[in-house]
DNA sequence: ATGGCATATCCTATATGA
């Protein structure tokens, strides 16, 4: 099973390399972010036709997230984040898919910072890990994925000094994400790449696709029941490198599905 | 310190992004 995260920068514009990729790469569940457009303005029919069922939750002009199924339908558990009722912004989608539980985020930029807008990043952040808390040692498998708009060490940037003042490098950021992974999550990418540079968003200024000066800011990360399922993580960076690409290539997992019973409490007491 | 570019909308101007 292929499970993926794609800030897509906007559905409507996107929507051509959005379907060329899915008919490349085929990934069984594929989460979307910043689809910047109404409820109504999600491309419901291609999607199908694509062989995709999805849920998703729109919003005016900004954000916007989406779960895609290949051949089954994502069954909804919630369309937002616990925590704080007052909070309209569309950054957060939960299903279950095919025995999947698939959280699918898009965690607040936070610039400019300091200021109110990296007050509400680190506030949702604390709702995440809240509600993280309580799926880490779920007896289902989980994972929680997406755009966390967090740059986790320098490894993760190809100069910490462009970005220093930065929302995404702060250190409470930071603090944040890995008080999340101190909860026992696996971050896939970083698991199963521990020495080699690896980036999933380029910025649209100063040719930096094509000097490979990027972030990885992307991130899928397994709970305890689903992470010794894990085979391969990577990048498809052959859409970013598209005419008119989003400036955040899809970033994705293989699990070994057949695996996942295997885990668990009852297979674990069991003797050899 | 700023801006480079891209997207969306109440679109020859502004807000947001990372």
């Amino acid at each position: 099973m292929k499970i993926a995260t794609y800030n897509v920068n906007g559905i409507k514009t996107r929507l051509p390399h959005l379907l060329r990729w899915l008919e490349r790469e085929q990934p069984d569940i594929a989460c979307l972010q910043e689809l910047k457009a109404l409820d109504e303005g999600f491309p419901i029919d291609a999607i199908r036709a694509a062989g995709y069922q999805a849920i998703w939750k729109g919003q005016r002009s900004w954000n916007g997230v989406a779960i895609l199924a290949r051949g089954s339908e994502p069954l909804e558990i919630r369309r937002t984040l616990p925590g704080d009722d007052a909070d309209e912004q569309s950054r957060y989608l939960e299903a279950a898919v095919d025995g999947v539980m698939v959280c699918c985020l898009y965690l607040p930029n936070g610039n400019p910072q300091p200021g109110p807008k990296f007050d509400y990043k680190l506030a949702w952040f604390e709702r995440l890990i809240t509600h993280a808390r309580t799926l880490i040692d779920a007896d289902h498998p989980v994972i929680i994925c997406g755009d966390y708009n967090v740059v986790p060490t320098d490894f993760d940037i190809y100069n910490p000094r462009s970005g220093k003042r930065d929302a995404l490098l702060q250190p409470q950021t930071r603090a944040c994400y890995q008080r999340l992974l101190g909860q026992g999550w696996i971050d896939a990418i970083r698991h199963l790449h521990p020495e080699e540079p690896i980036y999933t968003f380029w910025d649209y200024f100063r040719q930096h696709w094509e000097h490979n000066s990027g972030l990885r800011i992307d991130h899928l990360l397994l709970n305890r029941q689903l992470a010794p399922a894990l085979q391969r993580a990577g990048v498809d960076r052959w859409v970013r490198g598209e005419e008119k690409a989003s400036d955040h290539a899809p970033t994705w997992v293989e699990l070994d599905v057949s695996r996942l019973g295997e885990a668990g409490p009852a297979a674990s007491a069991s003797p050899p």
